[in-house]
DNA sequence: CAAACTCCCTGTTAGC
DNA sequence: TGCTAACAGGGAGTTT
């Protein structure tokens, strides 16, 4: 599932092929897919449009719209891709796929599919992107994460690591293989209480919430082949039920904290400070 | 503030 | 062999 790197890897790889272009036209096949506004005011509002730039916040893609001749954006189109939400851009049309939720029409005859199997990837489109982004917290990669702040925030909550590390207004990007990548690279067990960390276990944490997601993003930059594709990652406890830890040998274990699946050492991720 | 649960979805897989 | 039910998961929303 896309999380902040792969979100990362999609910006980066869309702004070569999409920046400059027009929207002609717009199709919804699946019409829960756009959020915001309504349909029909999304496919009349759209064309014309030109992409202007393509940003990622959290795990939303932004994409800054402008009229055609401005470089002044007028709208934003943001896209959650959620659970299974793929983009596409194609420059030789292409049959519809089952899948396919919305299509849009570029100029230079290009087209960027959105394709979604489970359906619950959303489109938004709005005047400025706080609108939908203005409750998430802190990117972990900018500067305005900070060891302090993160420090003060984390010894402010009762909850257990896990759930807090997916918690998208208290550090957003975050999902459930970087949450786990990042509590065994800090030896840090799901269900710790989050204001029970040391110095030197609250800077551990610090440090791999970043160090898992740059990794990430490099991986997926890596294997991006035009299209997304999640099964090259090696992670390091994700999915790994039963086969050895990477660091002591023993064997990973698979818990569910908050309704989600969790893999962690029970080794050498340690639950009392 | 936090925990627990519901909802939206469908391909995959386990169980019968 | 064929069917059914459970399961996975992001995140918003509701209830306790």
């Amino acid at each position: 599932m896309p999380e902040l790197p792969e979100v990362e890897s999609y910006a980066r790889a869309l702004r070569a092929p999409l920046i400059g272009r027009t929207i002609t036209a717009v199709r919804v096949y699946w019409p829960r897919t756009v959020a915001q506004p309504s349909v029909r005011e999304f496919t009349r509002r759209l064309p014309g449009l030109r992409v202007n730039a393509i940003d990622r916040r959290a795990k939303y893609l932004v994409f800054a719209l402008s009229a055609k001749s401005s470089q002044v954006p007028t709208d934003y189109l943001l896209i959650h891709l959620k659970m299974s939400g793929q983009l596409d851009v194609t420059s030789h049309p292409k049959p519809i796929d089952k899948h396919d939720r919305v299509i849009f029409d570029l100029s230079g005859g290009r087209r960027l599919h959105f394709n979604d199997m489970r359906k619950f990837g959303r489109m938004y489109l709005v005047p400025h992107p706080e609108v939908i982004t203005e409750r998430l917290g802190p990117e972990p990669l900018s500067d305005e994460f900070t060891l302090d702040g993160f420090r003060q925030r984390l010894r402010k909550r009762k909850g257990r690591l896990k759930s807090l590390l997916l918690d998208q207004t208290f550090i957003a990007g975050i999902g459930n293989i970087y949450a786990d990548e990042a509590l065994w690279l800090a030896r840090l067990h799901p269900l710790r209480r989050a204001d029970s960390l040391s110095e030197a276990e609250t800077r551990a944490l610090y440090r791999a919430i970043r160090a898992a997601l740059r990794e990430g993003i490099k991986r997926n930059g890596a294997s991006f082949d035009r299209v997304y594709r999640s099964g090259d990652y090696k992670f390091r406890v994700y999915a790994r039920a039963d086969r050895p830890c990477r660091r002591c040998r023993q064997p990973i274990r698979r818990t569910v904290v908050g309704q989600r699946g969790t893999y962690f050492c029970a080794t050498c991720q340690s639950l009392r400070g």
